[in-house]
This record gives C-alpha cells, sequence and structure tokens, in this order.
RNA sequence: GCCCAUAUAGCUCAGUCGGUAGAGCACUUCCUUGGUAAGGAAGAGGUCACCGGUUCAAAUCCGGUUAUGGGCUCCA
C-alpha cells in the first residue's frame, strides 16, 4: 500500500492506489485547488498519477517555477485547441515553454492576423472557461503516428518518427483536441487564467532557414492576473528605455536609409563614444597594451590566405581600384599579425599585447540589423595578444580580472561566464585543445568564478570564454571574449624564435572587453534608462539664469566649470526657469545650475539633480570638488 | 536572406467612403524678466519614403523598390 513522504518530512499512509491530486486533498481543499502538478521522487508528473507504492510526493503549484511552466505549457495546448477549433486546416506542430510565456507553431496557407489573434485569444478564454479535463493517454508509436496521420497532423507525425522509439508516447486530450506531449499539463483548462497572445512572427520548421516557413504565435501566462499585469507593465517600462528612443530624445546619434546599419553620431552622442574610447585607452596603456592602428581595406590575397574569404565572402564589403580588389575589413585580426610580422621576435619577448580601436565592416543580413546594437560598421576594443602555449592560462586570468574590473566601472557587477570547447569541425590536434581548453578553465577557477560549459560550441580555430553581462532590468548581453587561436598565426605566417633556437609559432589571443562601442553604449542607454552616470553623460550640467541680469555672471560660472574638467553649457534663453528646468530634466542631464540675483551676489549655483532632487546652493569651488569627486568615483 | 507589419511637418502622431493635408511639441518674430517639470500672441514649415499602375481624381486602392520595427535564420 503506498505511503507518501512530504516534503516536510512527514508521512502518509493510504489504503489503496492515490492520484498525486488526492494526496493535496488530503492535505487541505486550499492546496488541492491551487495543485497543478505534481512530482513523485523528483520527477515531475500530472495530478492524475497513481501512486502506488511508497514514494517522496510533492504539490507542484503556480508558486512553483515548474508550476508556472507547466502552466504555460498547458496555455500553449489551450492556443493549439483554439487555433483547431477557428482554422480547421492549420496543422500543429510544436509549442514549448520560453522565458515569460510560450509559442506555438502552426502550419497554415496564410499568416494569422492582428485581428484573428484577438480572436484565437476569445476562443482561448472560451474554451477556458468550459474548464475542459485534460487526460492524459500512452500509445504505441505505431499507432499514435497513425492517429496523427488520420487527423491529417503530418508534422505531429513526423516528430513522433523522430522520437527514440523506446521512448513511450504520451497524448493529452482537452475537448475535442488532442496533442502529443511529454507533459505534464494542469488538471483542466479552468486553471488558466492570466494568459494573452503577443504577436504573431515566422518562424522555420525546426529552425533551419532552408524549411517551410511557419506561423508562430507568441503568448504570456501568468500565475494571476496581477503577475501578468506585472509582466505587461515591465514590457512597456523596457520599451521606454530602448535605445533608439534615448538617441533620438537626446540628440545622440541617427541612421537612416542612404546607410543602413552604419551610425551618424551627433556631438553629445559622440562625447560619450569618446569619454568610452579615452577610458578604453587607459586601460590599454595601463594593463600593457600597445595601441595600434591597421588600415580599413587591405587586398583580398590577404583575406584569402586568412581564410576569411573562404568562410565570410557573403558578409564582406568589397572594392576595387587600379586593377586591384580589396576587402573593407570585417576583423582587425591578420592587421596584427601584419604588424607583428614585422619584426623578428625572440620568445623573450613573449607575451605582446597589441590594441586596436578597430573600425570594421561586415555585410550583415538586412534582417539581422537592430539599432546601434546590431550594424554592419562598427569598432571594437579589438586585442590580440601573441604567447606561447605556457602563457594562455595567466593572460586569460589577467584578462578576465581586468574586464570584471572595467565592467564594474561601467556599473555592472553580474557577470556570467560561458566556457565553448571544441566543435566537431576543427583544426588542430586533441593534445593542442585540451591543453587549450585545460588553460582557460584553469583560468577561470584561478579567479574563483563559475562558468557555464557549451560542449562543441567553440570557434574552429579554438575554444573560447563569452563574458555575459546582465543589464539593470535582467536582460543578458554578450560583449566580452577572450578566444584561442591555434591557426592564423600560422595561416598568415607569425613565428618568433624558441629558446633552442628554433622557429615557432605563436598562439594569438583574440580579446575584446566592451565589445563593439555601438553597441555598448546603446547597452549603457538602455542599463541608465538614459541617465548615464557623471561621468559619462555627454552634457553633465547646464547653468541657468533667471532674468537677463544673471547672464554675464552665468557665462562665467560655466567657463570656471569647464575650466575645473567639466562639460557644461549655459542656457540664456528668455525663459522661465521651470521651462528650462523641465527641457534639461528630460535630457537627463545630471546637474541643473541655477543663477538668480541671490547666487550672483554670493558666487554661488543652487544646485539641482536629475531626478529633482534640491542641492543646496554651492559655491563654485565647492561644485566643481564635489562634481570631480563623483567623476573620479564613476558612479 | 525569410515571414508579418509600418513609412504623413524637425519630433510624436491624427487623417472617415479615393475628392488634393491636420494637431501638439519644437522652430521664427513679438510681448513678457520670471526662483526650480511647459507664460502669452502671431508666423513659417509637407513632391504624404521612392518608382510604376488603376481612376476624371490617389496620402488613401494595386504592384514593385528601399528603409525601419517584431520574429526566424545568422553573428568570424
Amino acid at each position: 500500500m503506498p505511503e507518501v513522504i512530504l516534503p516536510d518530512g512527514s508521512r502518509r499512509a493510504f489504503e489503496r492506489p492515490v492520484t498525486v491530486m488526492q494526496v493535496a486533498e488530503s492535505i487541505g481543499a486550499g492546496l488541492a485547488k491551487a495543485a497543478l502538478a505534481g512530482r513523485i521522487d523528483g520527477r515531475l508528473v500530472d495530478l492524475s498519477m497513481p501512486i502506488e507504492s511508497e514514494a517522496r510526493v510533492e504539490i507542484v503549484t503556480a508558486k512553483d517555477a515548474e508550476g508556472l511552466e507547466v502552466l504555460r505549457h498547458s496555455t500553449a495546448h489551450l492556443l493549439a485547441q483554439a487555433v483547431k477549433a477557428l482554422f480547421p486546416t492549420a496543422q500543429v506542430t510544436i509549442g514549448p515553454v520560453i522565458e515569460d510565456g510560450f509559442y506555438y507553431d502552426f502550419s497554415f496557407q496564410r499568416p494569422f492576423t492582428p485581428e484573428d489573434l484577438a480572436a484565437i485569444e476569445a476562443k482561448m478564454r472560451e474554451l477556458a472557461a468550459q474548464a475542459l479535463p485534460v487526460q492524459r493517454r500512452v500509445l504505441p508509436r505505431e499507432e499514435a503516428i497513425a492517429f496523427f496521420r488520420g487527423l491529417g497532423e503530418e508534422y505531429k507525425a513526423k516528430i513522433i518518427e523522430d522520437i527514440p522509439a523506446a521512448e513511450p508516447l504520451s497524448l493529452y486530450a482537452q475537448g475535442d483536441f488532442t496533442d502529443l506531449c511529454r507533459g505534464p499539463h494542469v488538471p483542466d483548462t479552468g486553471k488558466l487564467k492570466a494568459f494573452k497572445l503577443m504577436k504573431v512572427a515566422g518562424a522555420y520548421w525546426r529552425g533551419d532557414h532552408r524549411n517551410e516557413m511557419l506561423q508562430r504565435i507568441y503568448g504570456t501566462a501568468w500565475a494571476s492576473q496581477k503577475d501578468l499585469d506585472a509582466y505587461l507593465h515591465r514590457l512597456e517600462e523596457a520599451e521606454k528605455r530602448d535605445h533608439r528612443k534615448i538617441g533620438k530624445a537626446q540628440d545622440l546619434f541617427h541612421t537612416q536609409e542612404e546607410a543602413p546599419g552604419m551610425v551618424f553620431w551627433h556631438p553629445k552622442g559622440w562625447t560619450v563614444w569618446q569619454v568610452l574610447e579615452q577610458h578604453m585607452r587607459q586601460v590599454y596603456r595601463e594593463n600593457g597594451y600597445q595601441e595600434i592602428r591597421c588600415p580599413q581595406i587591405l587586398d583580398v590575397s590577404l583575406w584569402k590566405a586568412s581564410g576569411h574569404w573562404d568562410n565570410f565572402h557573403d558578409n564582406m564589403f568589397f572594392t576595387a581600384s587600379e586593377n586591384r580588389e580589396y576587402a573593407v575589413k570585417p576583423m582587425n585580426c591578420p592587421g596584427h599579425v601584419q604588424v607583428f610580422k614585422q619584426h623578428l621576435h625572440s620568445y623573450r619577448e613573449l607575451p605582446i599585447r597589441f590594441g586596436e580601436f578597430g573600425s570594421c565592416h561586415r555585410n550583415e543580413p538586412s534582417g539581422a540589423l537592430h539599432g546601434i546594437m546590431r550594424v554592419r560598421s562598427f569598432t571594437q576594443d579589438d586585442g590580440h595578444i601573441f604567447c606561447t602555449e605556457e602563457q594562455i592560462q595567466d593572460e586569460v586570468a589577467a584578462f578576465i580580472k581586468l574586464l570584471r574590473k572595467v565592467y564594474a566601472d561601467f556599473g555592472f557587477t553580474d557577470i556570467l561566464y560561458k566556457l565553448s570547447t571544441r566543435p566537431e569541425k576543427r583544426l588542430g590536434s586533441d593534445e593542442v585543445w585540451d591543453k587549450a581548453e585545460n588553460a582557460l578553465a584553469a583560468a577561470l577557477t584561478s579567479q574563483d568564478i563559475e562558468y557555464q560549459l557549451q560542449p562543441g560550441e567553440g570557434a574552429f580555430y579554438g575554444p573560447k570564454i563569452e563574458c555575459v553581462l546582465r543589464d539593470a532590468i535582467g536582460r543578458v548581453w554578450q560583449c566580452g571574449t577572450v578566444q584561442v587561436d591555434f591557426m592564423m598565426p600560422g595561416r598568415l605566417g607569425a613565428e618568433y624564435v624558441a629558446e633552442d633556437s628554433s622557429r615557432r609559432t605563436p598562439v594569438m589571443l583574440h580579446r575584446a572587453i566592451v565589445g563593439s562601442f555601438e553597441r555598448f553604449i546603446g547597452i549603457l542607454l538602455e542599463h541608465y534608462a538614459g541617465s548615464l552616470p557623471l561621468w559619462l553623460a555627454p552634457l553633465q550640467a547646464v547653468v541657468l539664469n533667471i532674468t537677463d541680469r544673471q547672464a554675464e555672471y552665468v557665462r562665467e560660472a560655466a567657463l570656471f566649470l569647464e575650466s575645473r574638467g567639466l562639460r557644461v553649457q549655459t542656457d540664456l534663453r528668455n525663459e522661465k526657469i521651470g521651462y528650462k528646468i523641465r527641457e534639461f530634466t528630460l535630457q537627463r542631464v545630471p546637474y541643473l545650475l541655477v543663477a538668480g540675483d541671490r547666487e550672483t551676489e554670493s558666487g554661488s549655483l543652487a544646485v539641482r539633480s536629475r531626478d529633482g532632487k534640491d542641492l543646496g546652493v554651492l559655491s563654485m569651488a565647492e561644485l566643481a570638488d564635489k562634481l570631480a569627486a563623483e567623476v573620479a568615483g564613476r558612479v
């Protein structure tokens, strides 16, 4: 007879086999009502799953992360049921749970419209209100294939054919709709209340661009209406900090039709860029890098030698002149190798570190472009370290340490690391790969860093570490990277003289911290929602007069602050002070400095911050010191 | 590159049934010289993304192109 052990360690004995639901009922009516699924000995199951012997049992509700997933998965089924009810000729494919929601892909003769979406959502609510029981059954493979073929669901039949023969096939039915699914699911559709369909999009069958384009419907589902509303509110807030909006509102940059994927930087945006670049230049200088600069276009022969011509020809820009064909550089490394090759280097000189603010052009597919985050013309803080195999670990460890410091300077402290190891198609011996992967892993471990392993995700020329930062609203951005390259130095003929006077090929480490300036500035704008910290703010303070009487004093004050290294502007327009305050607050200028007759007389300024705080009246010198200290502190 | 949507004044957006274009903000001029998130008045400003078609007539309907947005694929 079953005896269940609950999470608190208590035991309950039953006289005959019970379902998970009955266990929940035995604990309390409230729990039974909230129950969505269960766990038997840690395995997620339906509430209808019988328990026949001793087992650890947990009741899963929407408060449980997995419970929420069950809820979302069941909502995806509800969506499919509604689509089949309204559009019987649509075929179902897959409908997985994703972050914050779910999607379902359909094969249908035409795209779904926003009106369709509204109708489908209404149908879903109708079906949910009916509280249709969701029932699981298991079918033998051939029967399942025949079942879906009989329904005209060719995609489902194909999916089953790809499932390993040993696995049992479970089907879930609700009303007249049946779907192949591993489950588990909620006991009835009445549990599905807080959901919303978000958008329609095209998506390739099995994620392969050579396949048919399916119609994907995205939706979101939550434990309660309150959670759903909070999620929608979060989306609105995220939209407000969109770097494209901020870039326009603060007059930082623009793009236009004649240069798709390329950025026109306006004075204020370029100021941010310059601050960023000067900071990174100092990072180079203080950490053993020599800054260099290489040509923007190079003869195609070099790109054929490097392998880029073969691998990335379609994504490169070319230009020809006087019988010579050039490629606009898509990467900086071949250039750096040329600089390395200008001397015969001794092993004693290694590691040699070159850094460049390298402008690259890549002809990205039109659909990949996104604001200034994904562009065709971008600038990397690109560094290449030429070293021996033995030096990899120390160099990588030093790089990671540096990267963390730089990210902290910009206000990012939550960093994730991913180690990508040898792919199937690769160059170099297993022995060399062992060495390189171990060196990368050891470098991370030496910095007490936990990392995620991505087997097979490395580049064909070597393994890499990807550094991903998390922003203020929890989104993640991959910026930094360090990659081991066994291939390019050899292909381009770089070598050094070893201790035994033999010629050896150095290892090259590719590394970047901010990644691309364009993208990083976009990330900063979104992270800070446009309120860049003082040291990065393009305009750090404005000095405002109240009447014309203070005009001369305002000019003097601005000159004084400028002489102390601050980026300051005056606003002497014939407008009321409230008008000016509003305008520069919306522009997110960190400090608004007001001079009326009182301040003019005492040689001071009334200080207000962009978040509306009154910081009192300070003498000009006090103010300059305060701002200088804040700039130096960076945050 | 693929699917869908969008493109109107410097910006944000209206524009009904096809009948020849509108608001707010910004801008210019004038009045106003004021104490911390929009003072008042007047004025100027548009080849309705581009190319073609249908029509007596196109911002509006149709086709194409380009760009942008949301996805998919890609991201050395």
